[in-house]
Formats: structure tokens, C-alpha cells, sequence
DNA sequence: TGATAAATGACAGCACGCTGCCATTTATTC
DNA sequence: GAATAAATGGCAGCGTGCTGTCATTTATCA
């Protein structure tokens, strides 16, 4: 008979190939406000995010690539830009003689301090009205997809 | 005084920031799995998604790009890379002089379909034991929260 | 200790998103 | 019908992700 089999989505996975492409979507739009929030500081969606990755302490950059979920490379280039800017510099690293601890420069702590506070006026308007638990839901769903991949 | 106002996030706020850092995630990680499965057709998850635009009827670019939410420039680019590789053609438009349609060549429509295959497998395991209501309430509020952007 | 593996950062180059600007074509408005 | 606006694609160039390769440093292990 040589009948072709017969292959098709379970619902699950009908919803899942929905979930993929609005989050193609989502991430772009999320990337654009991301850069208009910021712009006018001098930076763009990427660069705050490297930013705010040694927020708490200095890291080698590394460590901030794992913690992102990005290549070396592409965290390496963000900090230059962001050490051109005068937003972070160089510290020595007792553990590592050659992988030195980024860390803020008082300029990128003030302006690190002031995006931070544009972000949580926006993202408390964005997020108004929605459930708390729905949002958690969600972050979790993405952690568990993501595992898998 | 001169008392700082007090500026912290709602919870939702709180949840709201860590989807958008998840999000960043796992729209790498559904780009590297994406490749991965497409990779020795000799196509990518941005040509993919541009050949998949194209899958019931011939488009214009400017309106693959509408569909798919990105800047017509954007898709100019994977149609011409497609165009290269023998997956697409261009096909008179009726309705416009200039803007042409982009259709699938047989070649194409081939490789389409397997790679359809491949996601439809790919996806029913991915999606394995996930409940068809969570994903989808997740595929909701992105788009809910998209709107907002 | 000495050899090997793993981690780190530098450099080069690719893939794919974006913007700005342009000429042409189509749609709108007076 | 003519003037204006909007849409479309072409071109150039940028931002940020990736990979591959390398030298140096650190960790591992026989």
C-alpha cells in the first residue's frame, strides 16, 4: 500500500508551535521598549542587561555569559562598549589572573540606578491588572520548555 | 525632607520582570533548536520561519513581514538567501506592479514539508506531558502584554 | 610533579534583527 | 485629473547574537 503515515500535532504540541511563534514576537517587542526606555541614556536593551548582571557584584565575564544564557563572545563585546561608555571598568580578580571582575563605574552605578527606576515605573503599569499567579505560571512553563531543549 | 520617594515594584511587576528575562532565554534556546533541526537542509530558523510564511499562498514581502512582526527589510533579506538557494521565486502580482509575489518553487515546497514533519515530531515530544490549557493561557497573556508595547 | 583537560578572554567573521534614506508605484484627497 | 500621502522594495550600515580558532591561565589526574 505504501500509505504515508499519517503525522500529526496532539493539541499539546498545536498550542506549544503557538507558544514558539508568539514568543518570537514577544521577545521583539519586549527588546524595542527595552531600547526606547533606555535610549536617550545611552544604551540599548543589550547593554543594560549586561549592566544590571553585575549589579550586585563584580563577575568575570564568564560568569555573566552563564548567568544570561549567552555565548562568551557576545557578553565580551557588550562590555567593551560598556567600558568605552565609562559604565563599567576592570578590577583585578584574586582567584583569576586573567579573567578580571567587571564591575560598575559610579557613572554606571548612577545610571544603572536611574534605568532601574524607569523600570519598575514601567513594568508596574505594563503589568496592571494581571495576575500574579498567571505571570508565574508562565515563567515557569518557559523554564520547563526550555529545559528540554 | 527631600524624602526619596519609595519606589518598588507590585508583585505582578515582580513576576512580569522575570518573564522578560526568561524570555530572552528561551527565545535562544527555541532559535538554537530551531537550527538545529533545520540545519543540513541548509536553512536556518529565519529562512524556515520565512518559507513557512509562504506555505498557503504567495505574499508580498511587505506583507510576510506584517504577519510575522518584523521590519520588511528584515524578510527582504532571508527571501532574497532563499531565492539563492532555489526555495522561492517571485510570481507577478495582479495587484501591484512592483511588489511581487514571493511563492514557494517545488524545491521549496518540498523542503517545507519536511521540515513540517520534522517540527510535528519534534514538537509532540517537546510538548510531551505539558497541559494544552497552561500553554495556552501563556500564548494569551504574551499577547496580551504584547498589545501594551 | 608533569601531562592533559578545561576555562577564559582576544580576534575574526557570519546570521539576522534593526534604522534611515531613496525611487517607484499605488491610494487618497482635493 | 492633479497633488499629496502611503506603501513597497532596494541599498547601506549598525547592533547583537553566534561560531571557530588561538594563547594563556587554571584545574585535574595519573
Amino acid at each position: 500500500m505504501n500509505a504515508k503515515k499519517q503525522l500529526t500535532r496532539t493539541p499539546s504540541a498545536e498550542s506549544f508551535t503557538r507558544l514558539i511563534l508568539e514568543t518570537f514576537r514577544f521577545n521583539g517587542r519586549l527588546l524595542a521598549a527595552g531600547d526606547r526606555l533606555v535610549k536617550d541614556l545611552g544604551l540599548t536593551s543589550a547593554l543594560w542587561q549586561v549592566l544590571g548582571a553585575v549589579d550586585d557584584a563584580p563577575l568575570p565575564m564568564a560568569q555573566i555569559a552563564r548567568n544570561m544564557g549567552l555565548a562568551r563572545q557576545s557578553v565580551r563585546r557588550s562590555v567593551h562598549l560598556l567600558q568605552d561608555r565609562g559604565f563599567i571598568c576592570f578590577q583585578d580578580n584574586p582567584n583569576h589572573q586573567r579573567a578580571k571582575l567587571v564591575m560598575l563605574t559610579p557613572k554606571g552605578r548612577d545610571v544603572l540606578d536611574q534605568v532601574t527606576m524607569r523600570q519598575i515605573e514601567w513594568a508596574n503599569t505594563v503589568s496592571g491588572g494581571l495576575s500574579e499567579e498567571t505571570l508565574e505560571r508562565c515563567v515557569q512553563l518557559m523554564k520547563t520548555i526550555g529545559g528540554r531543549l
